[in-house]
DNA sequence: TTGTTATGTATAAGAAACTTATGTATGTTT
DNA sequence: AAACATACATAAGTTTCTTATACATAACAA
């Protein structure tokens, strides 16, 4: 994804979010709106984007459709049934996660 | 360190705060303290403490001095110069992520 | 027309950061 | 006497990523 090392774990959750504004998205597409949206700071690589797509819809979150657009091929993803009860989660745990970490570099901000 | 994959890649961070904050630490110290900043949401286990704690004496970023307290061993660790400029670095990292975290999450409040 | 960039998906090898389990040792509480 | 807290350590395995490579089409530039 990028030089540091925080980024690791939060690429499903960045996805899921993703779809469940989107509706559908496919791989590229995700990349691009994640470029766009943190100003370049933020660049998915395929390695990292394609295997994270498998498993989300092993695991049930996520169903796939295929189209041909241009004569190339579409994966588009979009959240299941499940995905959908586990975006609310994860979204969850991710603002927990940034007010914790808040509270662990900013502690003058407790109170 | 906890359920949630999130805290991945953030324990490094996290440590070097805490130090640059309180000085000097032993590993049990940090664990408690961090414990005690994030209501007991956030738990170092061993395996992921010391060995990062290890890498940073490695890397340079630590100093180590060992004292005997109540007949036990205690390892405090404090920030080289070296380690003092890489903090201000990863805090600086950590302030771009989460910002970036937010942008994807609550696109709403990009303006 | 030929090379480069953009679009689009995929996988394999290796690195890094973790979890889980285990080990050692002392002090305190039940 | 057993359990829990304090204190450090490592080894085996898992997950998640990076880096590299691969295939294929379209658009654009030299």
């Amino acid at each position: 994804m990028k030089n540091s090392q925080l980024y690791k774990g939060s690429l499903n959750t960045i996805i899921m979010k993703l779809l469940e504004e989107n509706g559908k998205m496919y791989g590229y597409e995700i990349t691009q709106k994640v470029k766009a949206i943190t100003q370049g700071e933020l660049n998915i690589t395929e390695g990292a984007l394609y295997p994270a797509l498998h498993k989300l819809e092993a695991d049930g979150f996520l169903d796939v459709e295929i189209e041909k657009v241009d004569n190339r091929m579409r994966k588009y993803y979009k959240l299941t049934e499940s995905g959908e009860k586990e975006t609310v989660n994860r979204l969850s745990e991710l603002q927990d996660f940034i007010r914790n970490m808040q509270s662990l570099v900013n502690p003058k901000l407790e109170f």
